[in-house]
DNA sequence: TGCACTTCATGTCATGGTGACTATAAGATG
DNA sequence: CATCTTATAGTCACCATGACATGAAGTGCA
């Protein structure tokens, strides 16, 4: 939970800490966060970094994360480092790819990289951290190891996803407009939708239960929809209930 | 490219080599290997298994593969456990996932799980080897391990991805009638298809090639088509360059 | 107050993909 | 040759979708 449990991310020499023998090859857990904020035309898609405080890519930006402990999951090394940077939970956490070259960092590191997502209003208090800065996805800087490659699979698999998913509500509070749970669609995938049409696909997928209230202040109010619970964010297979082991 | 390479799977203690801490985690690569059998309706989804030779669960099955050499890149660990048990490479390899829970094995171990086509006649040769045999994926034993619930998820995988890529194709030779890649859709997915309908979204998909021969032999000759080698067999999204390191 | 403007919400229409089904072609079998 | 089986082609109803039109209900300003 200390604020060096997040930065000694990858292989930095940590002199605390036992080392193993030079041909071991090590775990670390890294989160790619998405959350979602508000901008000129809409939303953009926005993750946290922190920053590197050793070698080696001192000074540059990277994935939180950190050594996977021998007495934890993955699952549970993934929540755990996320908490250590937002100290919330996430919506949605799902494991994304473990990525492996020999030559991705100096030592032998194998990370298990997972990605989340975040509801806009949770972000508010867990934002201000030292050496902890979120950035615009779209325009990201030269990340430590192959963080930038990374990045973009997982960026990757977030739009493929919403496409045949229900992820998208993991971005939002828990009642909403039609039009906010457009605009969600709209920034990831990096395009308009029809709002007549996006209405009826909506409706019709059974995931949204209206509510009698309704969000005033511009032009017509709009209903509110709360996300049917019964559904799950997306369909994980047999790979559901053994999760947060 | 040892027998023993094979069966060391997991954290069989192997007095040989250096053992590393109590407290580290290892890192191994496993490979579930799907091809198809020729059984009584149509075709069956079949997998190698290896026989442990050495606790823990000794006698049982366990899918093939190995621990992470400190000097290969896991899809490099992954073909290579592949090639000691088949000696064949696959049509199409992939990762699937990475396995850590605690209590999954006596020892701490990570396992990289990929998962792998193999064309039908590939596998002739290749066979027959000690301790090595074919299972029907859908009345598998209980193996060692957390591997059948790795292979559901396998399964999973494999059914869900059928149905939005061209990875039928990584099951198939070089040519081949509608029939039969009808077939293997068949066989994976555990439901008929109707020929007609097959035939029309085939044609429509842009991935095959119609050849000037037949196959002869029962009834009315079926054209022989191609896979369109432009086209990928599955879409990776930003992982696609860098796989093979 | 009245009018213009914006967003919410509903409806229409043409298009294309899909499942169910029918019909014909062509070789195998006895 | 008659019949069977499979290959291949075509038809039809249905449904999801994109493009677009229309009305509903607020805000903002003259």
């Amino acid at each position: 939970m200390t604020q060096s449990g997040i930065l000694d991310t990858e292989q930095a020499p940590d002199l605390e800490r036992a080392r193993p023998a030079d041909d071991v090859t090590r775990v670390a857990v890294s989160t790619v966060i998405f959350s979602l904020r508000p901008c000129a035309d809409g939303a953009a898609v926005v993750l946290p970094l922190v920053r590197r405080t050793r070698d080696p890519f001192q000074g540059l930006w990277a994935l939180p994360g950190g050594w996977l402990d021998a007495a934890e999951g993955l699952d549970a090394a993934a929540s755990r480092t996320l908490e250590e940077t937002t100290a919330l939970s996430p919506s949605y956490l799902e494991q994304l790819y473990a990525f492996g070259d020999v030559d991705r960092s100096p030592t032998r590191v194998v990370s298990i990289v997972y990605w989340a997502l975040l509801r806009p209003d949770e972000i508010a208090d867990a934002a201000e951290r030292e050496n902890v800065e979120w950035f615009d996805a779209a325009s990201l800087p030269r990340l430590a190891f192959d963080h930038n490659d990374i990045v973009d699979y997982a960026l990757w698999r977030l739009r493929n996803k919403v496409g045949y998913s229900r992820i998208a509500h993991g971005l939002l509070a828990d009642e909403f407009t039609l039009a906010e749970l457009r605009e969600v669609y709209e920034s990831i995938l990096g395009r308009r939708l029809d709002p007549a049409n996006f209405r009826r696909q909506a409706e019709h997928s059974g995931t949204l239960i209206p509510t009698d209230r309704f969000r005033t202040g511009s032009h017509r109010p709009a209903r509110l929809y709360r996300y049917n619970q019964d559904v799950e964010l997306a369909d994980r297979g047999p790979l559901t209930g053994s999760s947060t082991k």
